[in-house]
DNA sequence: GCCATCCTTGGCTATTTTGCCAAATAGCAA
DNA sequence: TTGCTATTTGGCAAAATAGCCAAGGATGGC
């Protein structure tokens, strides 16, 4: 693999790995439903506030949500909704390892 | 955030975190094209077998890619075609962020 | 049997990621 | 100003990940 190649894959994995976190995949979730402030997700998640603020970041940097400061609020919305449908494919590719493992066991 | 929720997005995330490395997206997009034995990735690669390998196993785990022995080989093929899906949303992700940081710049 | 090839696993270190606390910053109100 | 709330950042220790080498199967040819 050469250099070029090896640059291309290494931005697309970076935007992976943006979603490769239990709590980033929540959050993402949520948004779906509408844009929600740091407190509010905080609230949901049930994390630490700075580490709910540093997952936001790591979303906010793969350019995947924006955010947008109201008072003293900063409310962070999706910025490509097409993340989304991303969740079936998981669904499905938990879906068929649970039906091989049935098969396997029973 | 109950344990029940946390479970089922922890479980999402394992499957985005094997597909969350530069060197595990080219083996999905190489798989696209046909099977592949690990020695032929190990060249397109570039890496140490035993790294290749791994990765592999990382993606078979996953329920990704699916394993078939042929001889002394070992041929690997995708399971979830869906995933290529997403290359598409992930370019566009990359393409919006270029397109701010021109815009930020300029 | 023996040997060569292909692949996987164990073990190790280096790097990265995570999550908390503490501290700093920003905005609003009194 | 002071105080209060919301959020971000720095720092640190624990955990997870990556990649190499070496060793351990498994398969096929002789």
């Amino acid at each position: 693999m050469d250099r070029r190649t090896h640059l291309k894959y290494e931005a697309r994995a970076q935007i992976m790995k943006a979603l490769a976190h239990p709590t980033r995949l929540f959050i993402v979730d949520q948004l779906k439903a509408g844009d929600r402030c740091v407190c509010e997700l905080t609230e949901m998640i049930g994390a630490d506030v700075s580490t709910v603020s540093k997952h936001l970041s790591v979303l906010k940097q793969a350019g995947i949500v924006e955010d947008e400061k109201q008072g003293t609020q900063v409310f962070y919305s999706l910025r490509v909704p097409c993340v989304l449908n991303w969740y079936s494919c998981v669904e499905g590719v938990l879906k068929d390892r649970a039906s091989r493992h049935r098969q396997a066991v029973g």
